[in-house]
DNA sequence: TCCTAAGCGAGACGGTACGTCTTGTCTTCCA
DNA sequence: TGGAAGACAAGACGTACCGTCTCGCTTAGGA
């Protein structure tokens, strides 16, 4: 097998993967069906098997890589955003939801347990990840997971909110409402001493 | 007809619901088919299709009043526990998830869209009303729509966080969590002067 | 289950098996599919799985009793026809494949293993059977098994090339022919003494 | 293209044809795939296209060979063996099958249309070629093919009986019966006066 | 007390999607 | 350049559900 061979198969893949999106973005997940998917891609039905399994193998082959894109752009901006005292960096969160609208949209709508949940995952390990890094020494009474989970559960709130109501405000205007609401909270439990509850049972 | 039959027709849909919420605590929705809710049930197919039109159908008609019973208890509980100082109301909330954890994990898990997005939006709805009563005079500059979202979103999430790693710490530990990462930023927002953003665009 | 239910289900089942029938005359027998039958029937594929596994099914199912008819018809004919100085009732047995053509040619022709086999070892029991009647206290020397794969050989080659050849002769000639060709032979073999050849190995 | 090249195509044909014949000797006709015989043949499914059609194709192209070869050994055997009075060369035939049992029993078992037609056909021409010869001068008054057929269906009837039941006696006293059935009737019809029968229609 | 309309179990049916298999074509690469 | 490898379109296979339907049985509640 060469070169072209494997190129021709990379052709084939995305445009099933391809299809599959366009699809998601008009019907549900459930209702769509691979026949569907092969017609979209005009590829025969025997070849989205010779590829993937199911519907869920190639939403799951392909969608590492595209949360892996989403997290690169995100990573940098995680780190100031999340207790950078001024919005300018939290604005740019926002910013990059409004730009992927759509995709935004369809995985908090109906991405239902498969895209919804990695989603939340990812983004709890993304924030675990960079609150760590920003705590370090602090030495945090609460558990990390428990404050990404947190985090991801307000944000994506936030977001979700704004992108289901048609963005009614700026970007700025909810990188603001988001520091006054969250950080608050966080710099009272982060900075806070050990024997502040101590006891967890 | 009388009320005999009445009975004898509410026994019958009594018996597919609990039979459907009965298989939905062991595999997913989607995978749960009419004939293994009717067979559970001891009721014939047709017979399901007597009274509901498919899966949703018979979800739709009986999750309300489901949510209507859980909202009859929580509601009292809101009130008090989301602004109070103390914790002992808070303590409360998670007592309730607790005590019904198949129910609120399934609901997490993977209501998917139909069972989850109707948790958030009651969810949401309940916390706007509370707010509401609560902001009166205020006049809160932030809609009060997207404070119930953030509600909704941080809480749900503490939830959770709590039931799926199997509640690692007491209901009164969370319900401390909860009060210190929520209420600086409430505080702080819904007492603001309206001036403190001056332009939303 | 009822009488009208039951006589639902024998009409879908000529229904599929006269479909068959009928498409045996234009095709051939592997070049039929269970998507064609079911149309030509006025069926749903499944419905056709819900009665026969296959093809083959299907066929099997239907074949004995529509060879029992045929022996039915043919077996007051054989004893006499077979052995009989005249050839009046000889006839009678060229007139009922003439009467069915179509039918003997299409087991002739493509019946492959499954429909010619068949007929052959019916043909086969049905004639022994005959025999061993008519030779009874005789003792012929020679297995009647043999003395009917023989007889059906002969007469299934006679009426194929007759049939084949559209029948360029009449039925009584045909029948002349056979009585001529096979019944001497018969005569000296099933008449003669046991010791006309000794040793069989 | 040169002579080692047609040699290699000659070797790769070979392949698959022999590759053919072992799948048939295990397994039905229709249930053997392009693909098995390919594997069987260490050849890739491809090149089996570059050089037949289909199976049919691949049988068509090697059975006439096949046939020829067996024809070259049964056409000498042929002449003396029908009518000669003694039964020393009929045995000949009978030997000549049991030495290719294998061969013969899979043409009779599931040759189905292609092989078994194809021998039968073949068999006829040979045979009335031969009467041909035989009755030269002597105007036999029924048709020299219906002859032919009628000696194809009972010789290989007999043969096929034999075969089938695994030769339970000697290839002699299997030409001897062949002799007793079948010499009677061709006197008897091939020496007959025009008259004995005055009207075909 | 009967009888009549209902709820109901059973299951045939048409339809659609599934995932698998085979066919025949085509393209790329290797020896 | 012949053959191996294998991607691909097409379409049949047998299975599983779906939602509709017709059929009788049972049973409740008005006559």
């Amino acid at each position: 097998m060469g070169r072209k061979t494997d190129r021709r198969i990379q052709r084939t893949r995305k445009a099933l993967f391809d299809a599959f999106m366009a699809l998601l973005l008009e019907k549900e997940y459930e209702a769509i069906t691979v026949t569907e998917i092969a017609d979209q891609a005009n590829v025969g039905r025997a070849t989205f098997y010779l590829h993937y399994r199911d519907k869920d193998d190639l939403l799951a082959s392909n969608i590492e890589a595209l949360f892996e894109e989403v997290a690169g752009r995100i990573r940098p901006l995680l780190k100031q955003s999340i207790l950078a005292r001024d919005t300018i960096q939290g604005r740019i969160l926002f910013e990059e939801a409004a730009r992927n609208k759509d995709l935004y949209l369809l995985v908090f709508r109906q991405g239902g347990t498969l895209l919804y949940d990695r989603l939340q995952r990812h983004m709890a390990d993304l924030i675990a990840e960079t609150l760590e890094t920003l705590i370090m020494g602090g030495d945090s009474p609460i558990e990390i997971s428990l404050l990404a989970s947190y985090l991801t559960g307000a944000l994506t709130a936030l977001v979700k909110w704004w992108l289901e109501n048609d963005m009614p405000c700026s970007a700025d205007y909810m990188a603001a409402v988001a520091q006054h609401l969250i950080r608050p909270g966080m710099e009272q439990v982060a900075l806070l001493e050990s024997d502040w509850y101590t006891q967890k049972e």
